[in-house]
RNA sequence: GGGUCGUUAGCUCAAUAGGUAGAGCACCGGCCUUUUAAGCCGGGGGUCGCAGGUUCGAUUCCUGCACGACCUACCA
């Protein structure tokens, strides 16, 4: 706060003057009888009848011997009415409330001539008095550095800020309820952790002292989410943060919201069943049509989710059969694409920079790409019937990934030898390889069911869900530079 | 990392072909007992993002830096 500025001299010794007058100007505690919209819903009921309420001064219209404020609190803004006449306290207290200040009131409730629903102050009490003044009343606080940083204002200022993340509570609801609803069981898995492991990036690292170990902050919850699937829990899900140290984005924040589920008997085609329905429960009730307006393109879930595999897209896109090429030869045909390929170590990675570079931007309708090359998902299983590739498929929603799927692998010499070979790549030079975990090793090698896994990105979702332009604008407090 | 644009009052924004800045809201004083972006009269408030340079003089021109937005690259 600037000490000096004199908007804050003001509102100091409004402070002291107050405190003059015996009020106290941070009391304990108010009872309210309703919110402001209850209020208005049930006006015809409240009518003349003695209700309390309570919130933030957002405006002040003082005439005299009579004032209008308006009240904010967590549902809407009511109208209060103080006349002199009829305020039991002294009148002039008025000219020591600013905007911003907390008020508690208690009055009859009745309709202005211009049919506002207001309260007729019989008592006031100040619940807390602020001492800086808030952003404009009318165009709000548009600094998107101010707004981000300083997410308390970007609350006050902008409705539409309080109902993404109010949103964005449901959405997640919602998808807990659905989920419970299908008896999987929500855990909590560690988020330091001594190897990190389920994907491919760069994780953050942390130093523990009294063991004198270093840990990492998880990338994703996978391998611990299968060791309770070998424990006998069939279904089990967690929503938690996952950290990956890599560049932020408009669609990339290093601390992210990830949903990753287990069940147990299941393969991926079950797990396309379940965004499916997912999907069909979240537009139902936070689209309420089966179109979704994403940033001025339309999203139809009209026909259903496209199935295309993997290398039939990229085939379709280049005219190349992919699946076929050596690596040296596969190589050539990115260069040729324009795409840099330096640290690139399989085909699988070149082939991945391709799919991004031609496919990924293509894909308009909600699509699975489904069937993945087999050295870049060292943890799903072999596809039946199919050569190196694996049954994995990845959701896309309007140009965006938005999550990961796979028949999980479950056998553990298989899966050491998956191992391996990624421990090989690393000592190439890939930095982003996945990391061998003995731990989990030896949990696989007690059995472990048939399982189908989904990850989704639920910041993305609610992006898409609510039009939002950028994962900053539904994460509370996104990290800035 | 590269490119483009931006940063002026508490907030939202103007202006200056180089002579140290204005409006609305907010704030302060006055009038006003049903207003609602209340109104009317009067007033205060600025290291023009930061640091250098050019110049008699820089908010304006130049360079660097910081922060931000977008694009691009990187990124499961």
């Amino acid at each position: 706060m600037d000490e000096t500025l004199d908007q804050v001299e003001f509102r100091k010794k409004k402070l002291e003057k107050l405190k003059e007058k015996g009020i106290a100007p941070y009391p304990y505690k108010f009872v309210r009888t309703h919110l402001a919209r209850k209020l208005k819903e049930d006006f015809e009921t409240l009518k003349g009848k003695e209700v309390s309420a309570c919130g933030r001064i957002r405006a002040i219209r003082i005439h005299g011997k009579s004032s209008f404020m308006d009240l904010q609190d967590y549902s809407e803004t009511i109208q209060i009415y103080l006349n002199a006449d009829t305020l039991p306290l002294d009148y002039d207290l008025i000219e020591l409330l600013d905007i911003g200040d907390f008020l508690g009131v208690k009055g009859k409730l009745m309709k202005t001539r211009m049919g506002e629903v207001t309260i007729w102050v019989g008592d006031l009490t100040i619940l807390s008095k602020s001492l800086h003044p808030l952003p404009e009343k009318w165009h709000g606080l548009s600094d998107s550095e101010e707004r981000h940083r300083k997410r308390y204002l970007d609350l006050i200022a902008n409705e539409e800020s309080v109902r993404v993340f109010k949103t964005r509570s449901l959405i997640i609801q919602e998808i807990r309820d659905f989920l419970n609803k299908r008896n999987f069981l929500e855990v909590e898995t560690p988020i330091l952790q001594p190897e990190y492991g389920g994907g491919f990036a760069k994780p953050f690292t942390a130093y523990q002292e009294s063991l004198k170990k270093n840990l990492y902050l998880r990338i994703a919850d996978e391998l611990y989410l299968k060791r309770l699937i070998i424990g006998g829990m069939e279904r089990v899900y967690e929503i938690g943060r996952d950290f990956r140290n890599e560049g932020l984005d408009r669609f990339h924040n290093p601390e992210f919201t990830m949903l990753e589920l287990y069940q147990a008997y299941a393969d991926y085609k079950d797990m396309m069943e379940i965004v499916e329905s997912l999907f069909g429960r979240l537009l139902e009730r936070f689209v309420g049509s089966s179109e979704i307006k994403y940033q001025g393109k339309v999203i139809s879930f009209e026909e259903g989710w496209e199935r295309l595999s993997y290398f039939g897209a990229l085939g379709e896109m280049t005219g190349i059969d992919f699946k076929t090429l050596s690596f040296e030869a596969t190589k050539k045909e990115a260069l040729k694409l324009g795409i840099n390929i330096e640290g690139l170590f399989t085909k699988g990675k070149v082939l991945e920079a391709i799919f991004e570079w031609v496919v990924e931007p293509k894909i308009e309708r909600p699509t699975f790409i489904m069937d993945y090359p087999k050295d870049i998902s060292p943890l799903a299983k072999d596809k039946r019937d199919e050569e190196d590739v694996v049954e994995r498929f990845e959701p896309f929603l309007g140009g965006m990934e938005i999550g990961n799927a796979y028949s999980e692998l479950n056998d553990p010499i298989e899966q050491r030898k998956r191992f391996l070979s990624q421990a090989a790549l690393r000592k190439k030079g890939d930095a982003k390889t996945e990391s061998l975990d003995e731990d989990f090793l030896s949990a696989m090698s007690y059995g472990m069911p048939p399982t189908g896994g989904l990850g989704l990105g639920i910041d993305r979702i609610v992006m898409i869900l609510l039009d939002q332009p950028s994962i900053r604008d539904v994460i509370l407090f996104p990290l800035l530079r």
